[in-house]
DNA sequence: CATGAATGAGGGTTCATTCAT
DNA sequence: AATGAATGAACCCTCATTCAT
């Protein structure tokens, strides 16, 4: 899904790199990034340590490339989720109920971005800025909008932005923790 | 015996081992669990590496406590903080200001709880479990209160205590980011 | 595949690890188990640390498999020596002709069985056992049959042979410390 | 009893150190002299690992002092045996009963001699010949005088001697590990 | 004399990475 | 392209030994 054959990874003949791709995730999401060999995503994915390193320069370097897409995708699903909706709370439901959807179908993306190893790569750090400045942005467009129609109170639209976004992850993380989480995530209201 | 220890000797062996503690989460939040080593942590301690050994019993072990006080600490702050005030925006906002404040003297403590090396240390998991629903409790008081009041619309107050613990964080981290976070920090309202 | 395995890559693995293993033996009958360091034995098989736990689990379990591994072979020595002769006595003479053969030869053999790491490790405790009744049960079904005969006193056919197994160790451990342990062997009645 | 206060550590204030060394055999015959640390040893004597370098130079040192002690209580006891017998048969089975008597009480003492840490200190391997030749030279005597009575057979009695010290230790061992070492040993010839 | 905090060399083991096949 | 044997730096931890008190 996230590593799903973009136009990069189109070529028909690396039927071996998405498998390695897919099993990395779920192997760093699994296990942080540390502690996850190279031969763990390896026989994960049925190919030979040699193998690893025909197609990825080193570990580190998949990791952050994985983070990459996989940041990347969920912010399109989000995207996608809130384009459909007319008003900010609609806007919230879906994408909360889209976030859901995701974690459940591959918790590896969800692990991987929100408690997964960041801070064990240091060229991580900023490409977890880039990641939350994203979120940020796509909430804030949305706040503006409802501010300037007065539904919201005045506010700095950017602070709230930022807050609606970890109050996001959070209420998602809680509900992923429920044996039912679709059906809860159906209930909420902010 | 010519060597008398419970006295001037039991006092530096306290301050050794705190120091200690101070050096390990400085490191840990600076370079994540595994890729802190024992020794980066005693030469930044400026000790020799069978003195850690003496003090913890290994490294696992150090940064499981480590986490705990350190989330307990944090706790109690805003426990503090949100005990003085009267109306849940100024709780919130007075949490955010202390919140901020340890942030800002304690950069590594926050960096710990909330990047940290999760993940890492399964024995982790269930203790963040731990901390993020103390967090949540914290939260969820205060809006009852407000909604019985009627000051808030009726809702589920769980769900809106964990969203209210997420916004705070992750204002709290975009304040961190900023070069003058406590000045910006008085100007928050949700 | 270009890479053609189960063929002289095969083999040549197999050598190495025999290689490894009688390196192995030698270092730990030298040294003992403990003082023998795995760095010890990979120089003396000239191949690096890594390499050691590619072909072995573990020190320890090295050394266990290498112990039984090393009374076996002894064993069926003696029991191939003891087969062949008719007479009681001409048993024990052969059997100690061709302990010390195997201790001269492989000196590290006798060595590892008879002043090894016993001790060491708590798994050979009972691998010790084994072999020395091994060595007893040898030694009883002569007795028994000479003493059926007529050939020896009325005894107890369990403890002469463990007095004979035990004297022909020490014994052989004698002769070869002298300068010319296999004439002298030539020499042996009890 | 094996470091019992000699002629050498008569003086009235080393309960400390005739503390130590008895806990010394006993830790080195329970773990093998590598395995066991310095620190097991003190903690056993209940005395701090400072005191142990007040006593004694070093580890080594001490074991080494201690194998010799013990062999030489061992050899005492074996030759006191021995001397207050007439016939040969008599003389060995006073001696096993001896044996088996101090390997009942002092079970360290034996393990120390027979299993122990030979081959873990080099210059141990000396002391333990100087040993094995004592209870040879201890047996060779008597075995002279029967051959010269005519009650054995001629033959080399000095093999003889060899064989009959390795004898007496192997049944002695597989008579400690009977239940009831002492009533069987009774009933022992040879 | 006795203590125990402190040291640091060194041991077992892991794992990212390379390279001949 | 693919393999997996081989490497060795680096990690965590232990423990004999020292020395200020």
């Amino acid at each position: 899904m996230t590593y799903r054959s973009t136009e990069r990874t189109r070529q028909k003949k690396d039927a071996k790199r998405t498998a390695m791709m897919q099993a990395a995730v779920r192997v760093f999401a699994e296990k942080g990034y540390h502690a996850a060999t190279v031969r763990d995503i390896v026989s994960a994915a049925d190919v030979a340590v040699g193998t690893f390193y025909f197609y990825f320069p080193d570990k580190e370097t998949l990791f952050v490339y994985l983070y990459e897409e996989t940041a990347e995708f969920l912010l399109q699903a989000l995207k996608q989720a809130v384009k459909g909706r007319a008003t900010l709370p609609k806007k919230i439901s879906a994408a909360v109920q889209s976030y859901v959807n995701i974690g459940v179908f591959e918790p590896a993306v969800v692990h991987l971005l929100l408690v997964g190893g960041v801070g064990a790569v240091p060229a991580l750090l900023e490409q977890r800025a880039r990641f939350r400045k994203s979120l940020v942005d796509l909430w804030q467009e949305p706040l503006d909008e409802a501010m300037d129609k007065g539904l919201i109170l005045p506010q700095n639209t950017r602070r709230s932005a930022e807050a609606l976004s970890g109050a996001i992850d959070e209420v998602v993380l809680h509900l992923l923790d429920r044996p039912d989480p679709q059906q809860y995530a159906s209930a909420t209201v902010v």
